[in-house]
DNA sequence: CAGTGAGCGAGCTTCCGCTTGACTT
């Protein structure tokens, strides 16, 4: 037994920090929050000060009961969370939950997991701060009432089972917002002049690129500059040199790794959080959910070793980095190596990429800033006024870009830049050739799922514990889809003078090509609508930071929280009600026109079931006809024409085995319905041409293939099978699936085997399990 | 690498923020 009981948030920590104090210390681990509101109620008492109803979390009941025996034993425990809102209350929950009594409680708090700081937070205890322990509670209620009471209303008014949130809504809304900025954009062109000219220096020829600052508009204009420069001598007027400097960005924060690892490895933000989560756990970084960019001392004298014996002194500049991020709690250190003299890790490839990423990102934020010297050259034009520009930039010192270059997000390629000849002013150049180029504008990019983290950090909006999952359920709820898109073929014009003659020529390039990005849907186009219209002050951009303005007055005790929450619900329950009775459906309906064979109206809507198109009205005494939308169309562009080919099906295309055949678009795609089965066309096929002979044998396809993947039957009970299917074998039973034992050979199991493996309770299908029915 | 195919009738869905395992249909 050990005398004393100290508690964490991830078991990773506490496994290193047991090493650190000695036989008279337990370290546990909390997993997170042990308590939290009931999820199948609203679990507040409005009526009552807006109590929360807390309760310990389902799957936390095990380890607090666990925890409560450990506590019991030990003489004093240690509340160890995190110091910030959360941890505070994860401490304040552990106190309830495991009945602990204040004189054997005490609240410690440290930012590095070093012998050192753990020493100094045992020695120097405090008690659970209350005030942070109720903005805690404020922000949990809010986002509760939010999003408890905005949900069930989609449901009323647009579609069941849709959600919305403090977050979530508001990544919603920039996507959307972006697609219709996208959409508004007029691409507009220009002509930008750009010359390469030969000069010989010391005998050496050198090029040089050099770009005009004007453009022009139309190709008349840029043709009539191009003329004017017809037999014209180009002489360097100036040549101008300023120093610069450049300096390494921080170490990584969750989201500046989040981002960079999709920039420099195309990772997705779920990809490099698990990446980075079997990093930590096998000790090679630091914590990896963080908003701060500080390095412990530890850390910092590591680095400058590391730097000195790899580069030498003179690459060497510690610094110390401050947080520009809104509502950074800064409980953690910046994400860093453990061990900085490591640059490599074992590990799968991608542990070895990220961990090489995270090694010299930290390793060059100690380094010294590099020094440049960009050059500026200017060359006039006889014939003209005119005067080209040349740069060119030159690394004097390395430095720290030695290590690591940040990448940006910019998409703009054009700029002409690099290493000059040693020019001087008036020397003479002979032009090699000058275009005058056709170049068009560039609409906003649309987000990544990184670039969609950055802006969400900017806003303050979302943590970094929260950053994935916030894209996985705007993913999931089907709000957005991440595509590919393949770009378009565009013509632009090339104006060439060389050796006193101006050519004229067509040439095309790929525009508009997208690679892995956010792209509303119908129904997140629907829901933003919905809730701009009426609670534009939910999904305001500044929403999170005025309350966060709130939870950190009530943190110092100069707000009440229940009252500042009664205050925001207020107004928004009143709103809630005031929609619930005044609004009508919202489904987005447009009129598309008239059905020639029946002179009904066509409208396309969101129902029930998603984006679907209807002929007829809901209030004629005809049942109006329904047919989904496909996948690849959507309620923006969709035609009546489309829309009504969508009506021809199911279309009959013969007879087979006397019964008949008939082929039909649903929600999985096209397919060949026969005797009451489903048979999906394969992607060459389509539905719109596909004959009797190919779905004959597309039917037998599957019969075959049906056959193979039984194993076993019985005589005796035909409802049960032995079948092999995507994970291996497995027995089928009443529409129940159920895994068969390791270590057991399907082909020699008897019925009494079966029978006893689809009774065993244990193996009965879980609920959370069950797929949901349409029904 | 299997399964799915509705059109609102019934019961369910839902938030954000802390943390890891998880072995289904």
């Amino acid at each position: 037994m050990s005398k004393n009981l100290v508690i964490v948030e991830s078991p990773a920590k506490a496994k290193t920090i047991e090493g650190f104090l000695g036989k008279d210390f337990l370290v546990k681990s909390s997993y997170g929050h042990v308590m939290d509101l009931n999820k199948a109620q609203l679990g507040v008492d409005i009526e009552n000060g807006f109590e929360p109803q807390y309760e310990i979390a389902p799957d936390k009941k095990k380890l607090v009961a666990e925890l409560k025996k450990a506590a019991k034993e030990a003489e004093m425990v240690w509340l160890a969370s995190d110091e910030d809102r959360e941890g505070e209350a994860i401490s304040w929950h552990l106190f309830k939950a495991l009945s602990l009594k204040e004189e054997k409680t005490k609240r410690i708090v440290f930012h590095e997991i070093t012998k050192q700081a753990i020493t100094k937070a045992i020695e120097n205890p405090r008690s659970i701060d209350t005030n942070l322990v109720s903005a805690q509670q404020a922000r949990r209620v809010l986002d509760r009432l939010v999003g408890y009471e905005l949900s069930p209303l989609l449901w009323k008014k647009v579609k069941p089972s849709l959600s919305a949130g403090r977050v979530q809504s508001v990544a919603v809304r920039l996507i959307v917002e972006r697609e219709e900025e996208i959409k508004n954009f007029s691409v507009s062109s220009s002509f930008r002049v750009t010359a390469v000219f030969v000069v010989e220096i010391d005998g050496q020829k050198h090029q040089v690129q050099a770009e005009l600052p004007e453009r022009y508009n139309t190709e008349k204009e840029a043709l009539a500059y191009l003329e004017s420069c017809l037999g014209a001598d180009y002489v360097v007027h100036s040549v101008e040199k300023k120093p610069g400097k450049k300096s390494p960005a921080p170490p990584f924060t969750t989201s500046t790794l989040q981002q960079e690892a999709s920039r420099k490895l195309s990772f997705s933000v779920a990809n490099t959080m698990r990446v980075a989560q079997q990093l930590y756990e096998s000790g090679k970084i630091t914590y990896m959910r963080t908003d701060s960019v500080n390095l412990s001392d530890l850390a910092i004298n590591m680095a400058k070793n590391e730097i000195t014996s790899r580069y030498g002194s003179q690459y060497v500049k510690t610094r110390r980095f401050a947080t520009k991020t809104k509502g950074a709690q800064e409980a953690h250190e910046a994400i860093r190596p453990t061990y900085m003299d490591k640059d490599f890790v074992e590990g799968s490839a991608d542990e070895k990429r990220l961990y090489d990423l995270i090694w010299k990102r930290t390793i060059a934020s100690q380094m010294a800033e590099a020094e440049l010297e960009r050059t500026i050259v200017t060359i006039d034009v006889s014939t003209n006024k005119s005067q080209f520009v040349a740069t060119g930039e030159v690394i004097l010192f390395d430095g720290f870009l030695k290590v690591y270059l940040e990448s940006t997000d910019d998409e703009n390629g054009d700029a002409v830049e690099g290493l000059l000849p040693p020019l001087k002013k008036g020397q003479k150049l002979n032009l090699n050739e000058m275009l005058a180029t056709q170049r068009f504008t560039r609409h906003a990019a649309r987000y990544t799922e990184a670039s969609l983290v950055k802006k969400l950090e900017e806003l303050g909006i979302g943590r970094p514990s929260t950053f994935a999952p916030t894209i996985s359920t705007i993913l999931k709820r089907e709000y957005v889809v991440k595509e590919d898109r393949p770009g378009e073929k565009r013509s632009f014009k090339v104006l060439q003078l060389q050796k006193d003659k101006i050519k004229n020529t067509t040439q095309t390039e790929t525009t508009g090509q997208e690679k892995a990005k956010l792209f509303p849907t119908d129904i997140g186009i629907l829901v933003n609508k919905f809730l701009v219209q009426y609670f534009d002050s939910i999904i305001d951009y500044n929403f999170t930071a005025n309350v966060e303005k709130e939870f950190d007055e009530i943190a110092e005790g100069r707000k009440v929280w229940n009252e500042m929450i009664k205050e925001f619900y207020g107004p928004f329950h009143k709103k809630i009600v005031d929609t619930t009775e005044n609004a009508g459906k919202f489904s987005g309906e447009k009129f598309l026109g008239i059905d020639p064979a029946s002179g009904n109206n066509v409208f396309v809507k969101v129902g029930r079931f998603g984006p679907m198109v209807q002929i007829g009205d809901t209030e004629s005494e005809e049942k109006p006809r329904f047919s989904g939308l496909r996948k690849d169309q959507s309620m923006e562009e969709i035609n009546l024409e489309e829309a009504l080919k969508l009506f021809e099906y199911p279309r009959n295309i013969g007879k087979f085995e006397e019964k008949d055949v008939t082929v039909a678009v649903g929600r999985f795609g096209p397919y060949v319905k026969h005797n009451s089965q489903f048979f999906s066309l394969a992607k060459t096929d389509d539905a719109a041409t596909i004959d009797l002979d190919r779905a004959v044998e597309l039917i037998e396809g599957k019969r075959t293939k049906e056959a193979q993947s039984v194993i076993l039957e019985f005589e005796k009970e035909p409802a049960l099978k032995v079948l092999n299917g995507r994970y291996g074998p497995y027995i089928s039973y009443n529409k129940s699936n159920f895994k068969i034992p390791k270590g057991t050979e399907p082909e020699k199991l008897s019925l009494e085997d079966c029978m006893s493996i689809v009774n065993n309770p244990e193996n009965a299908p879980k609920k959370r399990f069950v797929k949901k029915k349409g029904k």
